[in-house]
RNA sequence: GCUCGGGUGGUGGAAUUGGUAGACACGUUGGACUUAAAAUCCAAUGAGCAGUAAUGUUCGUGCGGGUUCAAGUCCCGCCCCGAGUACCA
């Protein structure tokens, strides 16, 4: 007989929320330990059991803190601006708002029904116009900003120092210049799918993240976000971050710093090119210089000549987009420009090219090409049959070494260390003012605009082509009902739709509105913020309040947001910080991905080109195609219910099956998605076994950081656990327990959970704490403990995992408050210490004990333990102990 | 290609960081209860060999070497899988 979870759930979950049990208190003697969960896009499908592994894990350390007696923020909110609530417009006419809070209600519903114990008093949605004001309100502060390089801060545009004696317009020229954020036409990716633009970050390999779209370059008039400025702080605050190497590296990547000089070719007496390089000591090695085809030195330098075949070269590869250029890598395409340049240290004449292995939009859009020593210069090189020169000695078995070593043909250079070298270039070149030392990085300013409907307006008006911003006042500036929220092919935004909200009159002036919107990355850039202070209508969140919570000591999510959501939110965090606005330059202090839990989905194959599917296992010397089949189609054995699936798709109802006993499905493990038809809710493992065990067995299932299938088999495990906690301390379903005292036993296995489950929450090793409350459960059992002392330690210990059964237990101990404030149990070293020298290591005559001291317990105590304890007898073998060595936190190890 | 992770029973995964390899759970097998099934409980369960048995013994953490009294863990050289990234000069 199982215990009555279904009851004692909803009793509690109603408890928790009717007594605001985990309201934060925002001034609090208490140590203030701030918890936040990546907050979910609300879509449409509802929670899979993917979700909550993330947020059970925050929940469980939200309750360890509290119950450490921290005072804890766990607050949880809905990033509700983005796409598929748009596309979803787009299909069925509904306003984004309708859907997207119909969602939201049904998300809150599965949350709560998992017993998390958010401060739900602090929910907020990005696209309430009373949270996005504040985005607004940010937007325009880096709007009216400026980054001062002598500070290394941002500074508030009025302090910015303008060149005087220039007309107005050039004045406004400068400043538009210098604000963090500006508008520009620049060459952005174009996604025709999506109908927008989209930022560097959320392209992979050519295609938009989102859908796999093909993405093209092309210029268009954008407001971009000047992130470059913050590079270099961006990369450098990385090291005092508790985030996962593995997250700081994909950030460091992408930031891409690399050092080198940059350094002018001599064309003629008026034209140089000039190029970046990492490797000055190769400068004796290059011997042509690439231009990329949007270089605008080219119509000056180029040959009337080769000038046909030029432009020909220059308008193919504009004509491709990224994908296509990629693809072509393998084969280096280019043409002669006719022109020569002079090598400034070698004095000889080099030819100059142009070609799209060189990127405009990195360094200077020019290299200067050192073939022997670069692997891309190398293939040009040998395809167009230009000059290769060795020097730097090394790697004689390769065509082409791109390692360190002595200098060789370099003149009177020969001999030296490249690396040594390097230096002696740079100098050389600035003192002849042709060169100098440069840090180039690879980050792009962040594209800023969509043109999209569902998202934030931007908060600017416009007089032809003069901006004004939007004052306090006159925010938030709510998004405008129009008639179609289709994107345009045109790149023109849907807002631009209602005429009528586009024309604006402002102090007795005609001016037009920005119709573009924000990206889905603008309100997850603060939102940490708002949290704290939700309802104020006077500043995004009050100052104090600020410095008492901040910054987020913990953050779980997904590592998919590695370098978009958490690159985009620590710049607009340093731009808060230096402004005074915050008081910490980085938002989030301790960062733990939670792995993917993954699908089994499941296919059925059907014969190419025929109307037959074939089961899996007679599919050999069959071609055939896959096609997902929901898995409540098909069960463990992988056998298809044939009726099922025709009852639920007519398109089944005349197609051929053919199997011999069943039809059996293949499998195959993928993200879980409802296009893949591999979703499992968790709403039926709740009702059938409780959303404690559910939180267990996901828990249970392997390390918070990787990523797992989803596999229901296990789960009777963790049920059973729960059951025998519960029947261990009820007798003929009658609750039972005692006052006697607990013996040494049963002290012995309650100590050593103790000490496992607090270190293993400090370490986020989830798993192996509910092994050991299995192994505690067992061994209890058969000591046949029913102590009133034990049992409510344990309730506490196992709060944070299975709060509700812990909860019920506690109050049928006669307790009246909730758990969640308890104090939470501590060991005794004694009892630990005796167990681990029941298994002694010895060698050469010596006795050794493995013990990890924990400091508690004086060295002379552990030396009684050791020689009082039975099994140290054993095996001694009649020998009698003549000295105890103790090596620090280690082994002990005792000569007899 | 480069950069990170990672390879342990039939499965998910433990192993106090160099000290009993396989904890815990699933699965499987056998047993108890039951008219039967479900549920529950008990026992066995890395592989091999010997033994009626208790037990003994050999092999065993992707492969090949090495360091050490002692290696899943450290070092050297390979193989495979996963993730990220991609002409960044």
């Amino acid at each position: 007989m199982s215990y009555n979870f279904l009851e004692i759930e909803k009793k509690w979950q109603n408890y928790w929320l009717e007594n605001k049990v985990f309201k934060a208190n925002d001034n609090s003697h208490k140590p203030k330990y701030y918890v936040l969960d990546m907050f979910p896009y609300p879509s449409g499908t509802g929670l899979h059991v993917g979700h909550p592994l993330g947020y059970i894990a925050s929940d469980i350390i939200s309750r360890f803190k509290r119950n450490k007696g921290f005072n804890v923020l766990h607050p949880m909110g809905f990033d509700s601006f983005g796409l598929p609530a748009e596309q979803y417009a787009v299909k069925t006419g509904q306003h984004p708002k309708t859907t997207t809070e119909k969602n939201i209600v049904r998300f809150k519903d599965q949350l709560d029904n998992l017993g998390l114990s958010f401060d739900w008093d602090r929910e907020i949605k990005t696209s309430d116009s009373n949270y996005y004001k504040w985005t607004q309100w940010i937007f325009l502060k880096l709007y009216n900003s400026y980054y001062d390089e002598k500070l290394n801060k941002a500074q508030p545009i009025e302090k910015l120092k303008i060149p005087t004696n220039i007309s107005q317009e050039k004045m406004d020229e400068f400043i538009d210049s210098k604000r963090l954020a500006y508008v520009d036409v620049i060459d952005v990716n174009w996604c025709e799918e999506l109908g927008t633009v989209l930022a560097n970050e959320e392209v992979i390999g050519g295609l938009s993240e989102r859908g796999g779209f093909p993405v093209v370059k092309k210029p268009m008039r954008q407001w971009v976000m000047r992130i470059t400025d913050y590079a270099d702080r961006l990369l450098e605050d990385l090291d005092d971050l508790e985030w996962p190497e593995s997250i700081k590296l994909s950030q460091k990547n992408w930031i891409g710093k690399s050092e080198g000089a940059q350094i002018k070719f001599e064309v003629n007496k008026k034209n140089f090119v000039e190029v970046f390089t990492t490797r000055p000591d190769t400068i004796y090695g290059a011997t042509y210089l690439v231009l990329a085809p949007e270089h605008p030195l080219i119509p000056i330098i180029t040959s009337t000549t080769n000038k046909k075949e030029i432009d020909q070269y220059i308008h193919q590869t504009s004509m491709k987009s990224d994908l296509e250029r990629q693809e072509s890598e393998k084969s280096k395409t280019g043409v002669f420009t006719g022109a020569y340049a002079l090598n400034p240290m070698s004095k000889k004449k080099m030819p100059i090219w142009i070609s799209d292995y060189v990127l405009y939009s990195y360094g200077t859009g020019a290299i200067m090409a050192v073939p022997a020593h670069d692997e891309r210069d190398y293939e040009f090189a040998k395809k167009f049959n230009l000059e290769i020169t060795r020097v730097i000695e090394g790697g004689e078995d390769v065509d082409c070494y791109t390692g360190d070593g002595k200098i060789i043909n370099s003149e009177n250079y020969n001999g030296l260390d490249n690396q040594e070298f390097k230096i002696i270039v740079v100098d050389f070149l600035e003192k002849q003012k042709k060169g100098e030392k440069k840090v180039n990085y690879k980050l792009r300013d962040w594209i800023f605009t969509r043109q999209r409907y569902w998202g934030e307006p931007i908060p600017i008006l416009y007089d032809g082509e003069k901006k004004k911003d939007l004052e306090y006042e006159d925010l938030p500036l709510k998004l405008p009902e129009v008639e179609s929220y289709l994107p345009t092919k045109d790149g023109s935004s849907p807002l631009a739709r209602n005429k009528n909200w586009v024309s604006v009159q402002k102090d007795g002036k005609e001016y037009l509105r920005e119709t573009n919107t924000m990206p889905q990355w603008a309100g997850s850039c603060w939102y940490f913020l708002r949290f704290l202070d939700p309802l104020n209508d006077n500043e995004f969140a009050n100052k104090d309040i600020i410095k008492y919570w901040m910054p987020v000591d913990l953050y779980i999510g997904g590592a998919e947001h590695a370098v978009l959501h958490l690159l985009y939110a620590r710049f607009w965090h340093k731009v808060l910080f230096d402004l005074s606005l915050v008081n910490t330059s980085e938002p989030f202090k301790k960062l733990v991905n939670q792995g993917m839990i993954l699908g089994n989905s499941a296919f059925i194959h059907r014969i190419k080109n025929t109307n037959d599917f074939i089961s899996f296992d007679l599919i050999k010397g069959h071609e055939t195609q896959k096609i997902h089949v929901d898995i409540s189609m098909v069960d463990e054995k992988n056998n298809l219910d044939i009726k099922k699936l025709q009852k639920s798709n007519p398109e089944f109802e005349d197609v051929n099956f053919v199997y011999e006993k069943s039809f059996i499905v293949s499998r195959d493990i993928e993200k879980m998605s409802k296009s893949r038809y591999n979703v499992v809710s968790p709403d039926e493992i709740c009702k059938k076994y409780g959303a404690d065990t559910l939180r267990l067995y996901e828990m249970f299932l392997g390390p918070i950081d990787q990523s797992k299938p989803w596999n229901t088999s296990g789960i009777t495990g963790v049920f059973s656990f729960l059951n025998k906690f519960w029947n261990l301390f009820h007798t003929n379903g009658k609750f039972h327990v005692n006052d006697e005292k607990p013996n040494d036993q049963i002290l012995k296995s309650y100590h050593k959970v103790v000490k496992k489950v607090n270190s293993d929450i400090e370490n986020f090793s989830f798993n192996t704490s509910v092994s050991a409350f299995m192994i505690c459960i067992n061994e209890l059992s058969s000591l046949g403990c029913k102590s009133k002392d034990i049992l409510a330690n344990l309730c506490i210990l196992l709060s944070p995992f299975a709060p509700h059964i812990c909860e019920e237990l506690w109050s049928l101990l006669g307790n009246k408050n909730s758990i969640s404030y308890e104090k939470f149990p501590m060991h005794d070293e004694k009892y630990l210490i005796e167990s681990m020298i029941e298994y002694p290591v010895s060698f050469n005559g010596k006795l050794r004990f493995k013990i990890n001291l924990s400091a508690s317990l004086k060295q002379n105590e552990v030396e009684d333990i050791i020689k009082n304890h039975q099994s140290t007898e054993k095996y001694l073998n009649g020998n009698s102990i003549k000295k105890i060595i103790f090596v620090p936190k280690k082994i002990i190890n005792v000569v007899c």
